[in-house]
DNA sequence: TAGGCCATCTGGTCCT
DNA sequence: AGGACCAGATGGCCTA
């Protein structure tokens, strides 16, 4: 969102009242009777028990000095979330090569000029969708191991060249999170040898954030063009990947 | 128009 | 004491 035409923030960087655009009666915020002072400046408390000293008396901050104070925290929140976002946008430029507008970090809800159509992963799938790759990445890793493995064994460790499996380019490699584009059987297959501890609280809500460490997490999903058919959408209501569409004919590892 | 997603404000809590 | 982090509340924008 472009800070400078929120309201809101223009309201505080031009020092005008807070909670002005809204009515008092609404703002749990700033109820009536709202004084910032009785958090930056508490009052001693009532009903200390004996033996605690009071509070220390602190100074009395005047509305000017409240209004500042509030301001140069909403700044610090406001600085801490846009930090998160860039960083949640490099997230989602690495897991989607495709429609990611990098610098609408700060304009949400805005479609860049040239940008390619489809919409941006939104924050819980671009982290579902990390998760589900950083899984893949390791599952492949012991596959990967496990056929080196085989292949020492063959050929007697240490005895062979390069291996053939290398150079034929089987290796079940992930070569990047588009990679995610694949049927739950292989996937179950190269999730088999692995074994994560990974745990979740969601687990029996959601096939992307389940129990089942490699084996439900790595429930298959696969892109789908923006706007596109329209598939099955996660009916977790945790991850609700929109772009996304569980798929049972993608092209499996080569094997 | 409802619902999803988001940015921001705010107060509470914890940490340094 | 001040900053970081968190979660709840709120309102705006966008899409189906």
């Amino acid at each position: 969102m472009n800070v400078l035409s929120n309201p809101v923030i223009r309201a505080q960087e031009q020092s005008l009242p807070l909670c002005g655009p809204r009515s008092v009666q609404d703002l749990p915020h700033c109820p009536p009777g709202f004084n910032l002072s009785s958090r930056l400046n508490p009052a001693p408390m009532l009903g200390l028990q004996s033996g605690q000293r009071p509070t220390k008396p602190q100074r009395e901050l005047s509305p000017e000095e409240q209004q500042e104070l509030r301001r140069k925290i909403n700044s610090r929140e406001r600085k801490r979330m846009q930090d998160l976002n860039i960083a949640m946008d490099a997230l989602r430029e690495v897991m989607v090569p495709y429609g990611s507008s990098p610098s609408s970090a700060s304009s949400s809800q805005s479609h860049q000029p040239g940008a390619p159509p489809g919409r941006r992963l939104s924050k819980i799938s671009t982290l579902v969708l990390a998760r589900n790759y950083i899984l893949l990445l390791g599952s492949s890793l012991q596959e990967m191991r496990r056929l080196l493995g085989e292949v020492s064994v063959g050929m007697g460790v240490n005895t062979g060249p390069v291996p053939r499996l290398l150079l034929a380019g089987g290796w079940p490699l992930i070569s990047g999170p588009s990679q995610l584009l694949l049927t739950q059987e292989s996937l179950l297959t190269t999730a088999a040898s692995s074994s994560s501890s990974t745990s979740s609280s969601s687990a029996a809500k959601c096939p992307l954030l389940s129990p089942g460490p490699m084996e439900a997490s790595l429930a298959p999903v696969q892109w789908s063009s923006a706007g596109a058919s329209g598939g099955p959408v996660c009916p977790c209501g945790v991850c609700r990947l929109p772009r996304f569409s569980h798929s049972t004919s993608a092209p499996r590892f080569p094997k």
